[in-house]
Order: C-alpha cells, then sequence, then structure tokens
DNA sequence: AGCCAGGCTCTCG
DNA sequence: CGAGAGCATGGC
C-alpha cells in the first residue's frame, strides 16, 4: 500500500465538516465513505483495483487548504488526479453557491432554514449508475429503511478493501450486480420490482445504451426525459439524479414528500401541498437554484430530527437522575 | 398492531 | 385521464 498526497486550494463557502456530514447522514459509516475525526474517506475503483481517497482541512490555513490523500496498491498519479476529481464531485466542491447565497437575502424564510447550515455543498454520488441505483433505492421507503438496504447492497456485492483496520467497499459495479441477479437483490431486502428496476439499469449502463458523458452534456429537462423512459425511473428518481450524479443546481424533486412536507410548515403553516403547487412555489421563488434549496432543506430536516433525538436522550438521562 | 415512510408501474373505469 | 392497488422493510 502507497498513500499519495497533495493539497488543493478550499472552494469558496465550503464546509467540509457539514459537507461530509450530510453526505455520510451524520453517522459516520455508509459502506462506501466515512466521516471520522474531520477525515472524509471513500472507497474508489480504478479499473479492478480499489483505491481509498481522504479529503480533510489543513488547520489554520488562510485561504483555506484541503489535503487529497489516495491509498492504495500501486497508487498513482493518476488515482491522486482521479480521487481529486471523485472527491470535488462527492463533496459538491465545483458547485457555485454564490447566486444561491444572493438569493437568501430576498428569503428570509429559506435564510433561517439555512441558519448554521452555511458552506454546506449538495454532496454528489461517484457515478451516475450509483445515484439510479441509490435513488431507486430509495423510493417511497424511509429514509432510514433505505440505508440499511443500501448498506447491504454495498457491504455484500461492493469490492472490500481494508485501511488502517477499517474496511470499506467500492459501490457495486453495473456487471457484479448483473451477476447478482433479481434474487440477489432480493436478498438484501430489495423488493422484486425493484430488484428487477436495477438489473434494468445495470444492463443499461453495461451495454453503454445510458452512458453518463452524453446525459452530462445534455440540458436537465433532455436528461430527465431520457431517463424516465427507463422502467422504474419517474421524474422524481431522474430529479435526483440530476442533482446528486449531474451537480444541476437547479433540479427540484417536487413529487418528494418530506420536500412538500417541509415547504408546507415553513411557508404554509403546515396546509397540504400538492406537487404542482410546490413547482410553482419553487420555480417562482428559487429557480435557477431550485436544488441548493432542496439540499439545504433536506439538512435542516436532518438537523431539527437531530436536535430532537438528542433532546430527548438528554430528557431520559436527567429523568434518569 | 397497524400505519406510514424522501415513488413507480400497471390496471381498471 | 385519474384513481387505486401492490411492492418490502423498519420505526413509532
Amino acid at each position: 500500500m502507497q498513500t499519495l498526497i497533495t493539497t488543493i486550494p478550499a472552494p469558496e463557502l465550503f464546509d467540509l465538516h457539514l459537507t461530509a456530514g450530510h453526505q455520510t447522514h451524520y453517522r459516520g459509516v455508509a459502506g462506501a465513505d466515512v466521516y471520522r475525526d474531520g477525515v472524509y474517506s471513500r472507497a474508489l475503483r480504478r479499473g479492478n483495483r480499489v483505491v481509498i481517497a481522504r479529503v480533510r482541512s489543513i488547520d489554520g490555513a488562510d485561504p483555506a487548504m484541503l489535503e487529497i490523500g489516495v491509498t492504495g496498491e500501486d497508487a498513482t498519479q493518476d488515482d491522486m488526479e482521479y480521487a481529486t476529481q471523485a472527491m470535488a464531485r462527492l463533496l459538491g466542491m465545483d458547485i457555485d453557491l454564490s447566486g444561491f447565497y444572493s438569493l437568501l437575502e430576498r428569503d428570509s424564510v429559506l435564510s433561517s432554514a439555512v441558519g448554521s447550515l452555511h458552506g454546506l455543498r449538495p454532496p454528489g454520488s461517484e457515478s451516475v449508475f450509483e445515484a439510479l441505483v441509490i435513488a431507486i433505492i430509495g423510493q417511497q421507503i424511509s429514509s432510514v429503511v433505505a440505508r440499511v438496504i443500501r448498506e447491504a447492497l454495498v457491504g455484500t456485492y461492493g469490492t472490500p478493501i481494508n485501511v488502517d483496520g477499517e474496511t470499506l467497499y467500492v459501490f457495486p459495479s453495473p456487471r457484479a450486480l448483473l451477476e447478482a441477479g433479481t434474487d440477489g437483490l432480493r436478498a438484501v431486502k430489495l423488493s422484486a420490482r425493484k430488484a428487477e428496476y436495477i438489473q434494468d439499469v445495470a444492463l443499461r449502463v453495461a451495454d453503454g445504451s445510458l452512458d453518463e458523458v452524453r446525459l452530462s452534456a445534455m440540458s436537465d429537462d433532455d436528461v430527465v426525459s431520457e431517463l424516465v423512459k427507463v422502467r422504474g425511473i419517474g421524474v422524481w428518481t431522474a430529479q435526483w439524479v440530476l442533482l446528486r450524479a449531474l451537480g444541476r443546481a437547479d433540479a427540484f424533486p417536487a413529487g418528494d414528500l418530506a420536500l412538500k412536507r417541509v415547504v408546507s410548515d415553513l411557508y404554509f403553516e403546515g396546509a397540504p401541498l400538492s406537487e404542482q403547487a410546490l413547482t410553482d412555489f419553487a420555480m417562482e421563488r428559487w429557480s435557477p437554484h431550485r436544488g441548493l434549496a432542496t439540499t439545504y432543506l433536506f439538512a435542516y430536516i436532518r438537523q431539527q430530527r437531530l436536535d430532537r433525538e438528542q433532546g430527548a436522550s438528554k430528557a431520559i438521562g436527567d429523568a434518569a437522575l
């Protein structure tokens, strides 16, 4: 095992702690990545090899700097370059936030929800394939259940790499999931239907008919209409992929239940909000930064939940005294 | 013990 | 074209 290290300037408005925390759902280990002690680590595939990339902030650097490391058998400069690029993508570093932050000055409600989330960036996925699979897993079920299934999938069909006594798994390749078959996917608690969807997506990515490079050259609307042709991918999933895999800052999953609820709570005193009403509202109010608004609102939901849980455990602790 | 959770497809009027 | 059932699991 070798480790190569490089340093890069941190982007403006970038909080590694918030972004890596959001990426790993504030729970540390996620199968493919870990955020611990200020270091975000992620397993990456390099052909038939596996490497681990790490990012941390350099203390006291002004202007702010990030250190990026890549570890693996025969790690090369190519691996280093890929790791740098992958980290930028996974941590949303290339997305321009300035327009969104000036929009906040005109939206006091969103601004107060953003509150202490200043510097959070929309976390990304390593590939369109990964984003699609994760989105399909997450359809309809709660984020907790989705996480359990995702970890089982990654732990079963991903490729492990052990570094410093910690094992991470590279997200499974399309081929690995094709080999797993629908039965193999059902074994990690996916429904028969979702297992079929994922098989179909894996097939399309493996044979090149669903091509990331081609998609990334297309407009948001064209990507969505292309993706929804695939069985199992609706508008919600396509918008999610647009944001997570293609870094489109205006993507907006208007059908999202949690999103509807939080917007309703913040802006409409909890009154029910139809998908159309939410679409119109977001278009008028947040475009072309709807994806960033979505990211911050989800982070806001998580933060509220964490605050509640901490409050609850403190109350239990106090009661025990 | 049910009902609901960051949907999608298929079927039926 | 709109409404409704079915899908799988985990948490409250």
